[in-house]
DNA sequence: CCCTTTCGTTGGAACGTTCCAAAAGTATGC
DNA sequence: GCATACTTTTGGAACGTTCCAACGAAAGGG
């Protein structure tokens, strides 16, 4: 670091040859003599240079990077779907810039406009706060799609989700498959991801002749809202509870476990989301398993597509969940 | 997205001025005339306009770019971590750029390489696999800080860390003072961090004359290795654990309860790092908490200051971590 | 031996910004 | 009314790269 970094002009002086011919050298260009090429390549590791990516993205007016938005870090669902953006965007070449925002939908947009200002050339969304407004204002800006949600459509906007209704009606296939009747659903509060799920469940409760049972309590998406709303299901002695997501599922399981009850013993509990942590050994939990590494994938070839032709019209990929039997689902 | 992006000139002919005055008032200059601004300020809107931040780069050879690693998404203490370390760095103004290695020193290798290109100005290591040499190279390239790894010294580089061995001598006064002896400790394997953390752990139980009952169990650092370590250690039989970090000791409980034993009745567990996770009311683990939105901030100081002055010689701050009791430990 | 083709190489322009020196405009003082 | 000072504005150079048109050299054909 005591001078300042080497340029292309450097590589270019020490091997004796054009900075252009070390452009071409350093991009794999076959019109350069095994001769340069062996000695530009030479210089330019005895200097350590490394191409300026700015300049580069000036230059050839692509900054072959993605920009990435994530709702919340700490919620393993959206770390594991990251995990598919990214290594499928790395395969197609591309860099990722990650922002959070944080669940503050005013930091949010702040954290999209650094994006932009990088000139990234498509944006990925996994869940988000915005308004249908602006996310529309800014897929008009940029190719983007969205992950989780597929409440906002706009011919601009491509989104990867899960079938949250047939996660739901899995769900309580397996349940009614054991012999329960009295299933209770907690809701995942007022969202357009845990309605779908609430719907899909009472679709279930309804097909298999169960519908004087439905009965769905509102909750939310967090551990404290499962317990909470676990407490006032329990009232109604359920055999059974069909949880909106699998963060909310383990608080509601705590819920019951104080209420001096047993898991699965005298209430199965199954989960929605398929996060990693479930299949922690003392967790356990028996769950609808979204192909989370998949979604993240499909999302980032999606994007890449969406730029390869962009006059294309916008996709909405649904995938499906699958049930995981673990060990807080049991026979009544 | 119908025609190009506007730059700067488009900005200037719109307001009728020179792409100097739109530079000077977009950067919130003040020998700008009130009338010159206000045009200025109404045509960059109307056109949605958007300063690129790669030429910008270029021009005043700054990125405002700092890079981060976090070497796994999936364990919640990094992203706890990188919280901190986002929040802090967004505040002094600059962007972040995150990558991933995913544990694979190789990929790390080069998504590091990727970051360089950026020219960002810095580079936080939120953990690592990379060797002493590599870690060196880089460091005398770019200002360095490591967080979590406290094992590579160098003069190039900071590191911050929490006190493992204070850390682990809490958790076994914890467990004395609740009338535990026979205190198994399940260790994290074969690295650094671990092994302070059981170090920590002789040193406190020799302190209260109790290094007879002093025996360690080779583990890891997962669920998997935490739960087959516990196993091997109910042959002693333990009244507590002292378990290397938090995902194992859930591991080791879920093994403890499977031999037909209750926590914390039967024996108490403590583990260690704090993350989020063991908050649930599920889980409600003890622990050794590590002030995990500190470390990131605490890192992303040194970093910032070390670009500041660039001559001050290392620093390699070290917090001390505190216990939190909840429900997986208690008196014999 | 000259004309064409091919290969390897080159200088210059361009990308969109910032910064600087200097120009233009406006106000102040005598 | 003119020199002086201060405010506002401007064109051009620079940042590090890629791309293009054009160049010289070597090779091949007649």
């Amino acid at each position: 670091m005591s001078t300042s970094k080497p340029t292309i002009h450097d590589v270019a002086s020490l091997a004796g040859v054009s900075k252009s011919l070390v452009s071409l050298a350093l991009s794999g260009s076959k019109k350069v003599s095994e001769k340069s090429r062996e000695r530009i390549l030479a210089a330019s590791e005895s200097l350590g240079y490394r191409r300026n990516a700015a300049a580069r993205s000036l230059a050839v007016q692509r900054s072959q990077t993605m920009g990435v938005l994530i709702l919340d870090l700490h919620n393993p669902v959206f770390a594991e779907i990251l995990d598919g953006v990214q290594s499928e965007l790395r395969d197609y070449g591309y860099s990722t810039m990650l922002v959070t925002g944080g669940k503050d939908p005013v930091l949010e947009k702040t954290e999209i406009d650094s994006l932009l200002q990088f000139q990234i050339e498509g944006l990925i969304l996994i869940s988000h706060r915005l308004s249908s407004r602006e996310l529309t204002k800014i897929a008009n800006e940029v190719p983007t799609v969205t992950v989780t949600r597929e409440d906002i459509i706009s011919s601009a906007l491509d989104t990867v989700c899960n079938d949250d209704v047939a996660g739901a009606r899995l769900a309580v296939d397996h349940l009614v498959s054991l012999g329960h009747s009295k299933i209770v659903c907690l809701s995942g509060g007022d969202n357009p991801v845990s309605h779908s799920r609430v719907q899909g469940y009472r679709l279930a409760m309804q097909q298999h002749g169960k519908e004087t049972f439905a009965s769905v309590v509102s909750g939310g998406l967090t551990d404290a809202t499962g317990y909470q709303a676990a407490i006032q299901a329990l009232s109604q002695k359920p055999t059974a509870l069909f949880v909106a997501n699998d963060i909310a599922a383990m608080g509601a399981i705590a819920a019951i476990e104080e209420a001096g009850l047993s898991v699965p013993a005298d209430v199965s509990v199954v989960g929605y989301d398929g996060i990693s942590l479930g299949a922690l050994r003392s967790v356990n939990l028996t769950t609808i398993a979204q192909p989370l590494d998949e979604l993240g994938r499909l999302a980032a070839k999606a994007l890449v597509q969406r730029i390869k032709s962009p006059g294309s019209k916008s996709q909405h990929i649904r995938v499906s969940s699958k049930l995981v039997v673990r060990g807080t689902s049991a026979a009544i």
